[in-house]
DNA sequence: TTGAACAAGCGAATTCTTTCGCTAAAACGG
DNA sequence: CCGTTTTAGCGAAAGAATTCGCTTGTTCAA
């Protein structure tokens, strides 16, 4: 009986997206070099995950230049709320405010950011007025 | 070479506690029943899941009753919000705002809700004036 | 060109997750 | 009680994720 591959990517994976999204664009060996930072890996490990995650559709290669670059294959935003949505359903029984005011209650966040928080709220406040 | 067994939960892991945090306290059938409809699983497995969970130390058994009764082990609070720290920290690159923003923006909240989260800014903004 | 150094890839082993058939034990109804 | 139904558990296997040794290819400087 087949399993339901998940359709979210990895801790691992994951951590490997978001150091493409902080460098746009990397090398195997960069990549490695700030992921071995977080966690106790290996180059070949390293350059295997890219090459399964180049598979799954979750990285791009470009082999015009040497060394082999990657970057992602979706849109960061993309990627995330699609997490975001998974983990909102499963987790928060489909409602993100409980995720937002979970995340604001226990992590920090600064005075501009809280602001920036706010601003957006206007903003959705304008725009779906009020309707069933 | 160990792997890094991951501290987070799994994907069937995480609807199970779903379903335990929604119910509060419920049997194996009952856990199966709920989770039958979300996820094409036997009920076989659902009892493994349990067990599983329950050496993991994610949920905890109460034989005194029959049939046995599952609980969550750790508050909802405490799971939910080390998942999210985790999220956070490797999706968001440490910025709780960043994900506070996107899960406002991606999905769709009431005006109600908006204005709990606007309470809550109110009583952060107050506790933590103006830090160094 | 040639060897050192680095990059890429393959294939197989490990460990973890998820699955379920099948057996035993317990509860239930007559 | 006894057969039936439900619950619990075991153990094994299928599937995924992660790991890395080792081979091969490429680059580069002497």
């Amino acid at each position: 009986m087949p399993r339901h591959p998940s359709q979210q990517p990895t801790e691992v994976e994951l951590e490997i997206l978001g150091i493409l999204w902080k460098e746009g664009t990397a090398s195997a060996r960069e990549v490695h070099d700030q992921l071995s930072k977080i966690r106790d890996t290996n180059y070949s490990t390293t350059v295997k995950m890219l090459a399964v995650m180049a598979d799954k559709g979750l990285v791009k290669r470009d082999e015009t230049s040497r060394p082999i670059q990657f970057r992602t294959a979706k849109s960061k935003q993309k990627t995330q709320s699609g997490i975001l949505k998974n983990l909102i359903r499963k987790a928060y029984n489909g409602s993100a405010s409980s995720l937002v005011m979970q995340a604001l209650s226990s992590q920090k966040a600064s005075k501009e950011e809280l602001q920036q928080i706010r601003d957006l709220l206007d903003q959705l406040d304008e725009k779906d007025g009020d309707s069933p």
